[in-house]
DNA sequence: AAACGTTTCAAACAAGTGTTTGAACAGTGT
DNA sequence: ACACTGTTCAAACACTTGTTTGAAACGTTT
């Protein structure tokens, strides 16, 4: 990985991610990506099959090492037990890889970014795709949080986890409302503070106790 | 509003953001649209001068609703400041009409699905939509909370909006994630529990102390 | 040098895109 | 009856989409 040279089908990838991550699935053409790459209409094709299975390659190739990551995250935290606090612990072993460049590469950061846009922009081909190479580690963390949080219902813990997910999947997608909002005090692409404000919201959310529905009070002031 | 016939430009209003909140913008063409309407491909040109005018007036008609819904609740918890607790109301507020359907009309529900899609699958045309017609409800919602939370920096209170319009805009767009996650337990077309623990577990976040940077203890793990 | 499989290329394919046009139609007021 | 308005329609516009094709160029191996 890195500088210099790569292999035409390896270079398409790296192009095709960026442009996508950019700019969505369907608003990048394989002509764009042919031309920005100086290739070929053809090579495409000829190299992954079709335009979707381009990008099934992107998400085989990226997916396994952002979850690497996170178990191996996760693991460290088993080793320190006495570290406190457990639980943003299994959080931050959980974001970090998709929201810190690994070695500077801004790889992962970007496939998640498309990742998220993709969720959103083309829900049925994606949730395929997500299910197929985010589910295990979903899993595994759940289970970590459920363990942590065991005096919480299990529907609570998943509802959070899907709270967790919208904001991280916002902040990746960074479509650049906190910026206008804040004036500019706020930015997404700050990962450090991303990661850390994100963290902290995250678990006083998870630890926050299970509110029983009738908590809503404003429901019969509306017309 | 409510059943029966309706003029041509309402009808295709009404089905267009049907249409768009269930696919995207850009997966749904002009031709789709006349013709689930029953009217001629030109009819969207005669009405309303492009399918991007034809996007924008949605935006005015629904925006208009939603937010004055919020004002009216905001002012509702300042009517009663001893109903505690006062961030869980705010937090409602704005939530509330969003989340859950006025009048067992699916409009506003589906609109701000569309509004989610939009801000990642067309960040630049939807960045400026969504200025025009949300900055004046978000920086009064802003306002409130910072006075709320005083004790809090300014730039916190900004990245947790931030991760509360993330967790807001995941359970409206609903990509099916927690669905498959929970395996059938949680499901976000379920307006008023999303609306409870999503106020829930927001309002915990809001609450928690600022976090240090150096609070994250992972970071010297991975490779 | 000849033959090989692999890769690249310009060109075309059929289908779909947003938009425009000019004629036909409806309804109302004079 | 006529003319004037607002509306609908089929057809075409110029353009882009993903994909396919068959010939040319390439680097190896025999």
């Amino acid at each position: 990985m890195g500088g210099g040279t790569q292999a035409t089908p390896d270079r398409i990838l790296d192009v095709a991610e960026a442009m996508f991550a950019a700019s969505g699935y369907r608003a990048v053409s394989v002509r764009a990506i042919t031309r920005e790459c100086g290739v070929n209409i053809a090579a495409i094709h000829y190299h992954f099959g079709s335009k979707e299975a381009l990008l099934e390659q992107i998400f085989a190739k990226r997916s396994a090492a952002i979850n690497n990551a996170r178990f191996r995250l996760l693991e460290a935290c088993r080793a320190a037990p006495g570290r406190p606090p457990m639980l943003e612990q299994i959080l931050e072993a959980y974001l970090r890889p998709s929201l810190v460049l690994p070695n500077g590469d801004a790889g992962a950061r970007r496939f998640m970014r498309l990742r998220a846009i993709l969720a959103h922009e083309h829900a049925d081909m994606s949730k395929n795709l997500i299910s197929k190479h985010f589910n295990h580690v979903s899993g595994t963390f759940l289970g970590a949080l459920m363990k942590e949080l065991d005096h919480l219902p299990a529907k609570v813990v998943y509802w959070r986890f899907h709270f967790l997910l919208g904001a991280q999947y916002f902040t990746l997608a960074d479509p650049g409302r906190i910026q206008i909002l804040s004036e500019g005090a706020c930015d997404p692409s700050d990962s450090d503070t991303a990661l850390a404000e994100l963290v902290a919201f995250t678990a006083a959310g998870f630890r926050a106790p299970p509110s029983p529905h009738d908590a809503l009070i404003l429901g019969n002031v509306l017309p």
